[in-house]
DNA sequence: CTGAAAGCGCTTACAG
DNA sequence: CTGAAAGCGCTTACAG
């Protein structure tokens, strides 16, 4: 690998021309034209490639930014969603010159330094924080990390955080069903003692407060564990033309339209359903769903936008962003009786 | 942030003596416990972080290695499975004390450095490709870049290379339908113009061999274009208690079950239905889903194991691996007429 | 217009 | 058992 030293000595200037000729300032530097050619061309014909380390010891900044993600017991996956969100980010941060580093907190190990080198050693310039974490961890994180933005996260103040409206996305789920002239109106969310995330909160406030406006009753019931068969059929038998269901999470939603199934019954035809959440491609494997839409993507985006606003001009954190949901009409929700 | 220097003065060590003991190498250093301690004390105290930039351009490692996804053209998100992929590989990789750099490929700018740091600097040890990427970028990876794995690629060869028996997968998918009892057998796939990533190519051909071995014919499908409703209609058409349809990936399978579903069909009782792929939490989702086996979170932690293993050792990659998958039944397949 | 030199935070031969 | 010093590959005040 040719070094810069190299690149100056074939190209018979000092290092400083060098380096201020690579790093595309030869202007301000005052090089002339002729010189600064001729550097780019050594620098091309040997390969250089900069050292990202030595650059970010004298410039004081590593130009990689962490993605944090979160694990919580029993499922190493948490979030597959995450991955849309974590795309945008990534292509926002990469066109604006960082690098994304990512980093996963394993619930078992509890001391941070223990996890990954991230909070080890001196490598981030900040670290946008996906979904929640425990308490202390957040506290832990602000700390050792420069810029934290916190992406739909339980974490809400003025400036630096991002997430969507989650009681309009909950309220307008409550209106389509409310107003879908259906006998029956269930949602089916998590258990109560698992509400720890704000959406799962949010969005039933939302719903409730719509339904609670049209006079009409909401019964909360909750997604039977996997393989419970018989819980499954008594849910089944539940699932009447007269009758929505609002799902808080696609998961429920597919999980719901497996249950309905085995009972031979449709959503749309024999029983209403709602989405509260959105997922990518469920235009493709889902077109019918009547769902509430969630861009996660364009929130990732926002999210890096906000991380490079903060590193670009110092201080100061973004204003925190509430992201609107729009309705996507489906025909799991034309029946009503 | 305090450095190594301050820690030494304060702990009243030479630099050596505090480097030497915050690297865990105090024995080897010849360091007396007492002095040991004393600069661990130190270094807590004044919440010591290596500097990770600096410590890599002396020890020649950054210890960070990419992972690369690609991207198609129209899809943002070509595939969110390899989401699962990319949590095995950040678990392999976190937990041996790599850090993981994102790195995404814009087939829009086709030049290399001017898609990311990762590529125009020195940044990386090594990097894991996940799927395929056009030649001439394969090969410029492998310039660019000291250690390459690749994973779920089109590049295969004797060493460096994991991915899944895709014919196998292809063949388990055949025999289950080849042996359902049903009249006709369809195979939906992409159409061959677009058979660029041998997985599909190889699915098809394990399906086809499997077929062929009953002595019974497979008819080939593509899958309707999103809103073209005249095509949806056709193809509910098709689907007959007698009929079993193979899908080659999980999302053909979620779009299938929509497509009958306007039809008022059910999978495995109105028609047959398998899938040659698998998805995590389909368990929850559809658990009914006759399908073969995929476990993308194993095939990440492999790679990331082959990774360490080169980096470890030095020179020679591991020997390329083959994922074997098992069949996994479910009602969608259980009619026959 | 350009270069020699100091220094960023580390590691590691080498000398005591 | 320990330290002073060289050097890794860069950037950037400073002096000409």
């Amino acid at each position: 690998m040719a070094t810069l030293k190299e690149v100056a000595s074939t190209a018979g200037v000092s290092i400083y021309t060098a380096s201020v000729v690579l790093n595309d300032r030869a202007k301000e530097g005052r090089i002339s034209d002729k010189r600064a050619e001729q550097v780019r061309q050594v620098a091309r014909d040997l390969q250089y490639r900069a050292h990202a380390g030595a650059r970010s010891i004298r410039s004081r900044r590593t130009r990689q930014v962490g993605v944090l993600v979160p694990n919580t017991p029993g499922n190493r996956f948490t979030h597959p969603l995450a991955y849309e969100t974590i795309l945008g980010i990534n292509e926002g941060l990469q066109t604006a010159g960082y690098m994304v580093v990512m980093a996963r907190l394993d619930d078992v190990r509890k001391d941070l330094a223990e996890q990954s080198r991230v909070f080890k050693e001196l490598v981030l310039d900040g670290m946008i924080v996906l979904d929640s974490m425990p308490r202390e961890v957040e506290m832990k994180l602000e700390e050792l990390i420069p810029h934290c933005v916190w992406c739909d996260s339980n974490v809400w103040r003025d400036r630096g955080c991002i997430r969507r409206d989650e009681r309009q996305a909950g309220q307008l789920a409550g209106q389509a069903a409310a107003t879908g002239g259906y006998r029956h109106i269930m949602m089916m969310t998590y258990d109560v003692k698992h509400l720890d995330h704000f959406s799962a909160r949010e969005r039933f406030e939302g719903v409730r407060y719509a339904i609670d406006a049209t006079g009409q009753k909401l019964t909360v019931i909750i997604e039977p564990a996997i393989g419970d068969a018989s819980a499954r059929a008594a849910m089944a038998a539940q699932l009447q033309p007269d009758t929505a269901i609002i799902c808080n999470s696609v998961y429920q939603a597919h999980t719901l339209r497996s249950i309905a199934e085995e009972a031979g019954k449709i959503p749309g035809r024999d029983f209403g359903l709602v989405c509260c959440d959105d997922q990518h491609q469920l235009d493709r494997m889902w077109p019918n769903l009547a769902r509430v839409s969630y861009d996660r993507y364009g929130m990732g985006l926002a999210a890096a936008e906000m991380m490079t606003t903060v590193l670009g001009r110092g201080m100061e954190h973004a204003e925190s962003k509430l992201l609107a949901s729009v309705w996507l009409a489906g025909t799991s929700l034309t029946v009503g009786s």
